[in-house]
DNA sequence: CTGTTAGCGCATTCAT
DNA sequence: ATGAATGCGCTAACAG
């Protein structure tokens, strides 16, 4: 058995207060000598405090709960490690879930986590969430009290604490640099079409046409769902449309355009300039490196994870609403280059 | 406040006892009436049992830990999701520790994971240990009376669970393919010297040879460390050794031998045949997709979660030694073909 | 059939 | 300065 507080008391002669008091560093009025007894037993006897014990009186388990949808993406994978890192400078735990987007399986975890008395959860919430849903994860974790921070995607009616990418920027980089390299014609590879961080990338997109005085045609935009597959219907359609540059809204979509691209004999550059958007780490290894999107996904991870002790702390007014934004950037490799016929200004 | 136990025994007039038995499925003897009335309640006030004080009286957390070095590589990120999803089919929460490697972490995750009850801890051990520190480590569960499973690496000293590949067989498989294409100078990019799972590679890898009767020279043996990197100097030095073939340890070398090839004008599988080991998912969508050997990752993770659950249900003899061995199979793709001037059969 | 009682391991208030 | 008592929320042995 482990020893207890029980045991160290018996050892040593004095009450379970007295310990108690000396281990928590709170031994102010206690002589020097019973101080160091009780530390030296504890030592002896390899003591160390049962933490479901201290979690059910203090109400404070240092663990948290990080909710995501597949933790092989390996946009995730950077997140739930730079998270976790986080959470051991800090002292804390960190239970895994994956819910496979499923907004079902994103309530009950909630419940196991609040059950399990975690001080709070980071999300990155399921694709398949609408506005409905939201408000209902959201009401579910203000009746359970649980302080959360949302990280990757933000809902404006949400009152709390996220961690975003400023995507309209993203997209925005995107744009400017095939716009600059002389394409008009650019077609996108999106997400689900009424997903906001999508969207958001859309409108970077636009506001970079507009800029360059190009005009925005909405047949451009492809709507998909972020993976493999959806790169390479998107670049089936798109072609027809006669784009010479596509901008991919993940790398992993970006991958399934170039598979698609090869397939047809078309190569990237020289046929077709590709960019993708997440910068994950294969990006770079291709046989043709990815120009694409970097999102500080590290940066985020700590933030959040900050974010998130600062409202364990002063466990008050976790309602005022707060944004923590990063800024992505350009990542230049070689699958972006000027159209064929144009040269590079 | 969460409602507890106590406030639907005020709520419905009956004892505490009363409502644990019959929230707990033991109302064997209970009037259906109180049984229904008591139920309702619950749902009524929307009890949820707290389980840190659960957990302290049963002293099962329905709480597993999850030890490896670094959840961003894909190997472990595809481990952890299987993982993951079997032990919420069961019920179960995973704790996420990301070790890096070092064996103080592990031993320090150990400690909390033992503090906060968990029932069992799943392990990837990490590199750097060796025998002593694999020792040090199981010493530690033994004394913290914490029930494991070794997950992908095998210590013949350890008694007790272990979930692993046959790497032996891997080796073979990878050396035979490439045998019969017609190699017979394979240069290796192994794993660290004295690391046992790469060593069973090389062991395969011989008797592969001995069984074509190719005589096996030792200096086409390079040893790595898995990596990227790794691949490029293992293929830097294996070139000078004239092979017309390389077998490269894990994946990830292997697009590091890739890597430098390409950039040496050296043709996959043309001039030299590469083939890897893990089948990560990239290794399917690469320029020239990599012929691999796959690992069961997927049933492996959840072989190890259900041993967890066969150790917990038995208490008692944790110590006799099971080793579940998974075998591995060969994916031909297209990095591999027969030597220049060689025809295959 | 149901309530009383006694912990699980710890922190903390209130006496002394 | 230190100890006794109480409670966190729950389960379970034991009465009755």
């Amino acid at each position: 058995m482990r020893t207890t507080i029980k045991d160290i008391a018996k050892y040593t002669g004095f009450s379970i207060t007295t310990i108690s008091l000396v281990l928590n560093g709170k031994a102010h009025k206690i002589p020097k000598a019973t101080e160091e007894a009780i530390l030296q037993a504890a030592k002896e006897l390899n003591y160390r405090p049962n933490q479901l014990a201290v979690g059910l009186v203090k109400k404070q388990t240092k663990t948290l709960g990080l909710i995501l949808s597949d933790i092989r993406n390996s946009f995730f994978a950077n997140m739930a490690k730079s998270i976790e890192d986080e959470c051991r400078r800090n002292g804390w735990n960190l239970i895994l879930c994956n819910t496979n987007d499923l907004h079902e399986r994103e309530m009950k975890y909630l419940q196991m986590l609040a059950d399990k008395g975690v001080d709070g959860v980071l999300i990155c919430m399921a694709r398949e969430n609408d506005s409905e849903k939201v408000e209902e994860m959201v009401a579910l974790m203000d009746s359970l009290n649980i302080p959360f921070v949302l990280v990757d995607r933000f809902y404006p009616e949400v009152k709390g604490c996220s961690v975003i990418v400023d995507h309209d920027e993203g997209g925005y980089l995107a744009a400017r640099h095939l716009l600059e390299l002389g394409h008009t014609r650019i077609g996108c590879v999106g997400g689900p079409k009424d997903l906001a961080d999508s969207n958001r990338r859309t409108q970077g997109y636009i506001r970079a046409l507009m800029e360059k005085g190009v005009e925005f045609d909405p047949s451009l935009i492809f709507y998909g769902d972020y993976d493999l597959s959806s790169g390479v219907r998107g670049a089936e359609y798109l072609l027809k449309k006669d784009v010479t540059a596509i901008f991919a809204y993940n790398d992993m979509s970006a991958y399934g355009v170039f598979h698609y691209l090869k397939q047809q004999g078309i190569s990237v550059p020289e046929d077709i300039s590709l960019i993708g958007y997440d910068d994950i780490f294969f990006s770079e290894i291709l046989s043709v490196p990815l120009t694409s999107i970097h999102q500080p996904v590290e940066e985020m991870g700590t933030e959040a994870v900050q974010q998130m002790i600062r409202i364990i702390r002063q466990k008050q007014k976790q309602d005022t609403k707060k944004n923590i934004m990063f800024q992505p950037y350009l990542v230049v490799r070689q699958s972006t280059a000027a159209p064929a016929g144009v040269m590079h200004k």
